[in-house]
DNA sequence: CTGAAAGCGCTAACAT
DNA sequence: ATGTTAGCGCTTTCAG
């Protein structure tokens, strides 16, 4: 006897049929829309569904129309608040467009293969790689989950292969440098994260290239280990404890507003806030902080997101960049 | 013929049975560990498997045994530092157990009970609320996904029905109220924020209990309308323009860290820093921050995610409440 | 340890 | 507009 189950959840859509004097796939109808059927079979479908407490079963659904409506979403750097504001901004896209997202947190590097194979197995309709530092091989990754459609989203991927979608780093970096030159700054630095990583190159490329053109030289490289503000704030007090005010750069481009945020901090504590000209990146909503007050660029995000969307509704999405724009605030200013 | 699929991954447990010549039910437990299978027919069959690039169908194993091994996890208030340090534990914790997250974002907090109907039809096997402001009625929406556990994980709930694992609010009020009087606050005051919310009243009674036992009393009551630092700033601002420094409080204990760094940002702006002592709540990253330095009450995150993952496999937890413990740094000092 | 029958709950494609 | 056949790909009995 199936009654014997604890769960009493255990309507099919036999029993709703029979309830409702019709075939199982009647009521199989009266559930999708957009299927012929008479309001009336509908209307005793729905009744007899909710008298019995009869919901489909979409787990059956998927096996039958190959289509799951999961995204499998792939995390690396979670406590980073740039990705959570993608985060929440994606699965708000793919929840509109009726999708939900299978969250993959990739803790150790060296799982992302499998993982990626797991959520393959689950028959997710596709993955999107929100990688903030990830530098695995996306190749073969995308190779092993032929399947379904892969997007990268959000980082520098100098690949055809895989779909990438991302902002005009280079172009973001021109534009840092323009800025800061237009204020009056004639020695120049940047601050790169993690190292060693290629997803962020671009950005430094066009502010190196701009400032070459117009005369300027790249003064000062900095390495914060991680994008993490109290290395970043460690590895800027250590250059202002080994400079004079004479001797320092007249402004600093941080590869990200969190590495920014450690500067600010640093150039606080030593009471220097305002002599150093600094630029963030991914206008993070604590740039506006009163404390900190970070002139930054924001990256198109709405833009993006949309479009990693279609990207896993249709499969005509070429690989893109697009600009965002500079957010000018106080943080870039000397005084 | 069904070579006419354009996907070439259609290789099924048959395919693989024939390559490997044994049964189609030999396969599968060469696939399930812990299935009676002679090591040799295991060795077979996963090669056999290898060479056609054969992974189990998981969809279709999770209509048989009734288990996906999906968890919904119900986040309303996505962009916000302690969410996002909950959610990477979260998922972390899952992963271990070899669980995997489908990620419900409440953009709408009418549409709660469709997103959770919906993910019980997609059958995952429970439903945390990691809701850091959801009033929802969870007593009506528990009974609706009978078939799977159902946890809220860090509100107060002042609810036996579905399972309650929280911060022992009520005890950190109590430390906190200590931790200001032995540091020779005379006059008290809260921020909270969204009002209208039950979800944060323990914290506020533990201290407002604490004061009046100690012959204090809670002074000020500020309001900010929402887990905003900036709204959080103005009102701080707001006060400082309309009193006296005579006339403020010594000490302000805030609801959370993103409030306290609102209320710093007031203090810093108005030339008043260290005048007024400053608590927050959750501990998030930022907290330790150079140019906040913010003491708090750091949740037991690692310990009530445990349970939560615990609950998820077994049914014999009980609702909870635990304590953290005070982080002290600097704000609470006043010079 | 391995094979076979039956079925998980639903839907595509076709027939009526 | 409705009913029918034949599966989706795997696992659970239970027999051998």
């Amino acid at each position: 006897m199936k009654s014997n189950k604890i769960n009493s959840s255990k309507v099919t859509s036999v029993e709703v049929a029979e309830l409702a004097g019709v075939s199982r796939w009647t009521v199989s109808r009266a559930f999708t829309s957009g299927k012929p059927i008479s309001e009336e079979a509908r209307q005793r479908v729905l009744l007899a569904a909710q008298q019995l407490g009869y919901k489909p079963n979409l787990l059956a659904r998927s096996l039958s129309t190959h289509k799951t409506g999961v995204i499998a979403v792939v995390v690396d750097t979670f406590q980073n608040y740039n990705v959570m504001k993608l985060l929440d901004q994606l699965t708000a896209a793919l929840q509109k467009h009726g999708l939900r997202a299978l969250l993959i947190n990739v803790i150790d590097e060296d799982s992302v293969a499998d993982l990626v194979e797991h959520a393959d197995q689950l028959q997710t309709d596709g993955v999107i790689f929100l990688g903030a530092t990830l530098t695995g091989d996306f190749v073969s990754l995308a190779s092993k989950i032929k399947r379904i459609p892969l997007v990268i989203s959000f980082r520098d991927c100098n690949l055809s292969e895989p779909l990438v979608l991302n902002t005009d780093d280079y172009t973001a970096g021109r534009d840092i440098s323009e800025l800061l030159i237009n204020g009056g700054a004639l020695s120049f630095g940047y601050i790169v994260g993690p190292s060693g990583i290629s997803t962020r190159v671009n950005r430094r490329e066009g502010y190196e290239d701009h400032l070459k053109e117009n005369g300027f030289t790249l003064d000062l490289v900095l390495s914060a280990t991680n994008y993490d503000q109290f290395i970043a704030y460690e590895v800027f007090c250590d250059y202002l404890e080994k400079t004079t005010k004479k001797d320092r750069v007249d402004a600093i481009f941080c590869e990200n507003d969190t590495i920014a945020f450690g500067v600010i901090d640093a150039l606080r504590a030593h009471n220097c806030l305002g002599s150093i000209a600094v630029v963030g990146f991914d206008d993070i909503s604590f740039a506006k902080s009163p404390s900190y007050n970070l002139t930054t660029y924001a990256p198109p995000v709405t833009e993006l997101i949309e479009l990693t969307v279609q990207a896993m509704l249709k499969d005509d999405v070429q690989s893109t960049v697009m600009k965002g724009k500079l957010v000018v605030r106080e943080s870039h200013k000397r005084k």
